[in-house]
DNA sequence: TTGTGTTTTACGACCTCC
DNA sequence: GGAGGTCGTAAAACACAA
């Protein structure tokens, strides 16, 4: 049985089914960095901050704190435009996103909730997109742009399944009339909806530093504010610190993974074409960033 | 059902860089 | 000074064993 918690990608589904039905593709590692993962060369200038911490945080940060190896490259280099009506009105502009793009083939079923129009019609029993969480707070940038929906949302978490499937059928916390709230009222948090945690983690996984141009799109996407998406990766981060940290207290593998070792975990193929791989590397090295 | 442990949001403190 | 990073922590949400 995998873990809802240790698992990476246990937040969207709990397997316990030893992985044999997925709710995916026979082998959902195998479309995760489908064939549209193909970047062009990244345009320098489009780099308002290319992937990884700042640039001085390389100073003082440890190895495994930096970024990953990823396919950075181009990862800006797309042209969705949540401003000329991508936003939450039937195509999310995800599926431009190359980080995006990688996942949908691999869980299309779930992003193409986030799609009104619900041209994938992949699966009849997904209900519609969860609409985002309602986030009340008192900070400038706290509120989220999403408005409260009345709408049914989907789950936020799976619940003990019997059925593969379930746990994407299942009405969660967001779901409640009062979906929660941010610590400064009535609720102390909300509960990100399947939908917004799964973009997060797609974007994670192409990226573990996210660019202001991603985090400003996504938010817009996702109904979150950029503060909150900026926080969730900080947040994942600190996930995956905490993760390693535990390996290498010896901790026991099945009580920690980390985002290192998800590709193992998923079968996956290297993201990066290698001769793209050196190029980041070189990228990085030479601490090349725009900001 | 309940108690307990873990994970998830969210924040403040503090840091570095521009 | 502002932005965004880590670190530590609070509390809600959740999983699971008893």
């Amino acid at each position: 049985m995998v873990s809802y918690y240790n698992h990476p990608f246990a937040m969207y589904q709990k397997n316990h089914s030893s992985g044999s039905n997925l709710p995916y593709s026979a082998s959902p590692s195998a479309a995760w960095y489908s064939s549209n993962y193909h970047h062009q060369p990244p345009n320098a200038a489009q780099f308002l901050d290319p992937d990884g911490p700042p640039q001085h945080m390389y100073h003082h940060y440890a190895p495994h704190m930096l970024p990953q190896p990823s396919p950075d490259w181009g990862h800006d280099n797309y042209t969705s435009s949540p401003q000329n009506g991508s936003l939450g009105t039937g195509s999310s502009g995800l599926g431009n996103s190359p980080g995006a793009a990688a996942f949908l083939s691999l869980n299309q079923a779930a992003s193409a909730q986030n799609e009104s129009n619900n041209h994938h019609h992949m699966n009849d029993a997904i209900p519609s997109l969860p609409s985002p969480p309602v986030t009340v707070h008192s900070g400038s940038d706290m509120s989220s742009p999403g408005a409260p929906s009345s709408s049914p949302q989907i789950s936020s978490r799976p619940t003990p399944v019997k059925s593969p499937y379930e746990w994407m059928k299942k009405p969660s916390y967001q779901s409640q009339p009062n979906p929660g709230k941010t610590r400064t009222k009535d609720k102390y948090r909300v509960v990100y909806t399947d939908h917004q945690r799964l973009e997060l983690e797609k974007e994670y996984h192409y990226t573990r530093y996210i660019t202001i141009r991603r985090k400003t799109e996504l938010s817009q996407i996702l109904s979150l504010s950029e503060r909150q998406v900026k926080i969730w990766f900080q947040n994942r981060r600190a996930k995956d610190r905490k993760q390693k940290k535990k390996v290498d207290t010896g901790m026991p593998m099945s009580a920690c993974q980390s985002s290192a070792n998800i590709s193992s975990l998923l079968d996956v193929k290297p993201k990066l074409d290698p001769a793209l791989h050196f190029q980041h590397l070189q990228m990085n090295s030479l601490g090349l960033r725009l900001r």
